[in-house]
DNA sequence: GCTTGTATATTCACTAGTCGGTATATATTG
DNA sequence: CAATATATACCGACTAGTGAATATACAAGC
C-alpha cells in the first residue's frame, strides 16, 4: 500500500508530516505544505489528487518507523515481559517532555475527522493501530503469557490513553501511572508467577 | 466559573454544542453557530468576545453534564465496585453505538487544540478530567480500596484509550474490553478480595 | 549527431467561496 | 435619555482546487 516515492513526492510528504503533525491537518493549508516543501501548490497537486490523499499518505508514512520505534524501545529493555512493556511507556514519557510532542498523530487526526469514518487517513490509522496491537500479542504470545490478545489490546488501551491525557494535562506522570498499569496487567497474566 | 447564561447567550451555546461535537470546532464556522441558534454573527460577537471563547463555554457547559451521566451509571449498577466501575463502561459502549455519538468532546477539543497549550478551552477541559478522577477517587477510597487515587487513575487512562480506540477503529468491543481490564484492576486492589 | 515526438514534471495566475471579526445603524426597554 | 441587544453589510485574509502554458528528459527516426 505504500506508495512509490519519487523524489519530490517525499519532499512533499516529509513537509506534510512536519506541519501535519505540529498544527494539525485542518490548520495547515494546501499551500504552506507546498512553501514548506520548496514548490507550487499545483505541482502539490500533480502528485496528490487531494489534501485527503495527502493527508492519508501523512500517516502511511508514519506507520513503519512509528512500530520500529515501539520494538526498538521493547527489545532494548532489560528484564521479563513485564519490564520490557514498561520501557516504551517510560521512552514515551521521556519523548513527551519535548516541547515539540504533540500526541499521536494517528489519534489526533482521527479525532479531527471523527465526523468522516470513511476517510482514506481513518482507515490508515486504523491499520497501524492494529498492527501495533498485533505485534504486541505476538510479543506477548512468544513468552509464556496466558490471553496475549486480550492483554495487547489493554495495554494499547493504556498507552492510548496516556497519548490523549497527557494531551490535556501535558503532565507525563499519566504515562508513567499508565505503564505502571500495564506492567501490573502482563505479571498478571505471566504462567511463571503462578 | 460556569458564566451566567442569559437566554439568548444558552441559545448559542446549546447550537455551539450540537455543531461542535457534530463537526469538531475546526469545521465549524461562526456563521454556522450563529444561524442554527437562529440569530446574526453581529450578536454572536455580542456575547462572546471570540471563538475561542465560545468553544470554552461549549466545554464548560458539558463538564457538570458529563460528570452526572457517569456517576448516575455508577450510582445505577449493583454490586461491588469493581461491577459498578464496568457498568459506566458498558453503558459507554452502548451510547457510542449511536451512529451520532463522536467521541469525547473534551479529548477531541485537545487533540484540536495541540499546538495551542494556553487556549482557554484546554484549561476547561483539564480541569473537567481532573473533577472526573477526583470523583473516581472518591468513591473508591469509600468503598475499602487500597491506593484510590492510582486505581482512579488507571481508570481514566482505560476510559480515554477506550474513547481515542473507538474513533479510530469504530468498533466497541475495545470500550467493553476495556471496561473488564478496570474491573479487574479494582479487585486487585479490593481489601475484601485478599 | 541532429531533430522531432511524447510523457513527465513544473510554474503562474486564477476561481469561487469561506474565514473570524467589525463598523455602523437601529431597535427595544427602563 | 441611556443601556442593552439586535441587524445589515462589509473587511482583508485565507481556502482547496484548476486551466493553460511551459520546462525537462529521453527515446525514435533519419
Amino acid at each position: 500500500m505504500p506508495q512509490e516515492l519519487s523524489p519530490t513526492r517525499k519532499r512533499i510528504v516529509d513537509a506534510a508530516t512536519k506541519l501535519f503533525y505540529a498544527e494539525g491537518i485542518g490548520r495547515v493549508s494546501v499551500d504552506a505544505v507546498a512553501e514548506k516543501a520548496g514548490l507550487t501548490k499545483r505541482t502539490l497537486y500533480y502528485h496528490f489528487k487531494s489534501k485527503d490523499d495527502l493527508i492519508a499518505a501523512y500517516l502511511d508514512g508514519r506507520d513503519q518507523p512509528n512500530l520500529k520505534q515501539m520494538a526498538g524501545w521493547f527489545d532494548a529493555a532489560e528484564g521479563g515481559p513485564d519490564r520490557k512493556v514498561e520501557a516504551i511507556f517510560t521512552n514515551l514519557a521521556r519523548v513527551a517532555r519535548h516541547p515539540k510532542w504533540k500526541g499521536c498523530g494517528f489519534l489526533r487526526t482521527a479525532a479531527e475527522l471523527a465526523a468522516m469514518p470513511g476517510h482514506p487517513a481513518m482507515k490508515v490509522g486504523s491499520r497501524h493501530k492494529a498492527n501495533f496491537e498485533k505485534w504486541l500479542a505476538g510479543e506477548m504470545s512468544g513468552r509464556s503469557i496466558l490471553e496475549p490478545q486480550t492483554l495487547a489490546r489493554e495495554i494499547v488501551l493504556l498507552m492510548d490513553g496516556a497519548f490523549s491525557i497527557m494531551l490535556i494535562h501535558r503532565n507525563p506522570d499519566y504515562i508513567e501511572a499508565a505503564g505502571h498499569a500495564a506492567a501490573m496487567l502482563v505479571r498478571a497474566r505471566s504462567q511463571d508467577s503462578a
